[in-house]
DNA sequence: GTCATATATGTAATATTATCACATTACAAG
DNA sequence: CTTGTAATGTGATAATATTACATATATGAC
């Protein structure tokens, strides 16, 4: 029974690893809870389900597949209850879009940097952030001039399970 | 008269410094030409076209405002004829994908490194390509044991020209 | 508390981006 | 020339995202 829990998520491919997600998906979650109180920010019903949902694995969802559970949950059911809570994580680094995907997922560790590098398996699909500050002051570096605001940084290839498996 | 040429293109915001564009196009396309010849590819009449399009200026186009261009030429008009042109153009490096805008760019140093950074102006919309290679490998250490076989990088921000402007 | 305001949500309609399936045409090798 | 492969044309449809406007809910002033 591999256990591992998230305060160690600040390794590159934890979302690669067995580890307990339970309390993963928890501990975000009660972080993200002190975060938006600190903010003053409202975590609503349904940006709370929104954010849960993300949070059951660390794949990306599309907006509509979220769109379709917040139904389920009696949530409205049109596409900008979606994204008007996807938007909001968004902003609130508490979830991050996927652009190569068009979707989002779970920050899994919020409060800490807003730009975030993702490592994407071609393969399982899992979704990992690696540390992204080495990227953005190489990036930073290359830019000249060019005064950066925000930044999508993804990488798409083959986690360290899913290399063992051919094809 | 500020001239330069596209020989000059590796520096990291030549999109965004005045330049004789028409030689900067003129030298993408005749490189395109003989990149396609050495890969035995064929840069048929709508490929040719729609690369040249892109070419017009530093800026993405969405695949439909390209289908509009390519139709008033005589080519077909369903979203497929621009799909697939613009999917070839990427397959051989010459023009790029901006997931960031949804659009697509031509490439301005063909047949050199398969990966970019790119640079988006939020202000001018002008699209720069930045020396990927430190970017790439520091993505590359951050990602530790996952192995990345293609990139997403990609910068929101303000180009030189565009910081004097407020707003 | 209650009122006024700002914030958040519900809903319908529509815009934008992208893919699938299949018929037809052009090309290149033998 | 014929034959197999690659490229194009076309219609239909899927997937993603936004606009506009009505309604409701929370928050702060009084």
């Amino acid at each position: 029974m591999p256990q591992d829990h998230c305060t160690s998520c600040a390794k590159p491919d934890l979302a690669f690893a067995a580890h307990d997600h339970a309390f993963c998906a928890a501990d975000a979650l009660a972080r993200a809870h002190t975060l938006m109180a600190d903010r003053g920010q409202r975590l609503t019903p349904v940006r709370q389900r929104t954010l849960e949902i993300l949070l059951e694995s660390h794949h990306a969802l599309g907006a509509y597949d979220v769109l379709a559970r917040l139904a389920a949950d009696g949530f409205g059911n049109q596409p900008p209850v979606a994204y008007r809570a996807l938007e909001f994580l968004e902003e609130q680094g508490l979830a991050h879009r996927i652009r190569r995907l068009n979707a989002f997922a779970a920050c899994m560790h919020p409060g800490e940097s807003h730009s975030a590098a993702f490592l994407i398996c071609r393969l399982c699909s899992l979704i990992s952030e690696a540390p992204a500050d080495p990227v953005l002051k190489a990036l930073a570096t290359s830019a000249g001039g060019f005064d950066i605001e925000t930044t999508t940084i993804e990488a798409l290839g083959l986690c360290p399970a899913c290399q063992g498996h051919p094809r």
